[in-house]
DNA sequence: TTAACTGTATTAATAAAATTAACACAGTAT
DNA sequence: ATACTGTGTTAATTTTATTAATACAGTTAA
């Protein structure tokens, strides 16, 4: 589901973060699915639970997942709350873009792969309201 | 000429290698153009000179910059050395655009940031969010 | 040639951050 | 009742980043 790189500088926290916020805005952990439990996962990867919980608190915090004391984490389906995130990939966007452009790749090039097929990812209609 | 932020997680050297790097690929330093040196620059973000080097030293690696001891640092004009790092930038890329559909980013809105003066970074009006 | 720059390198000490460890408490489900 | 679940706390440990103090060699201009 998740797998670490022990070579990277990247604290393991952030690699699960990131891990787990790919699966969610690709669409393979839908709307309110239940993640692996922060002790599950802890042993699944073989790290302490305290870094697993630290990553769900964070990306609990930045409302991509939302956590129910008892029954386990679950995916946000509707994480408009959060618009200075978006800010915040729109500059990095951007700043990616400059690179690529400045690396040879064409404005073509970056056109394709804007249309590219989105990943059967973001629910394009409506979403489930769950327990919140 | 770049700035650091104390409260962001991220390492110092990081922030300078990314200041930096920002600055060659917008092009506000042109090919051949002599960067701070690594004391001075040191000295104007009041950290320590193997820190600098650290960045400086990562960059060229990565092809961004090269070092002529006893001259200085210059930036790079032709970094087509480097297909893995654009390989990268290109996945990252495709994940961000991911992400910022989970958050309602629209196609059009995306294709705008696309057509962007390249150069001067023209914000062209906010990208406010529409109905939701 | 001297003086003041430049990048580079090395080794050690210190500071900061991440990770682990060992628990405890309370809610949920079977 | 038992075994899950998330959450919280405190401390020890490990890893990483940063600083410190030098040294060496090439460059540049006076």
């Amino acid at each position: 589901m998740i797998s670490l790189n022990y070579r990277d500088s990247r604290p393991i926290y952030e690699q699960i973060k990131d891990g787990l916020r790919k699966l969610i805005v690709t669409g393979a952990i839908g709307t309110d699915e239940k993640l692996p439990s922060v002790r599950s996962l802890a042993t699944q990867l073989s790290i302490n639970p305290n870094t697993i919980q630290r990553a769900y608190n964070e990306l609990e915090g930045e409302g991509y997942i939302y956590s129910v004391p008892g029954k386990g984490s679950f995916a946000t389906g509707d994480p408009d709350a959060d618009a200075s995130r978006r800010e915040e990939l729109w500059e990095k966007t951007r700043e990616l873009l400059a690179e690529l452009r400045y690396l040879g790749v064409s404005q073509e090039e970056l056109m394709a792969l804007l249309q590219e097929e989105p990943s059967g990812g973001a629910p394009a209609g409506g979403h489930k309201e769950g327990t919140r």
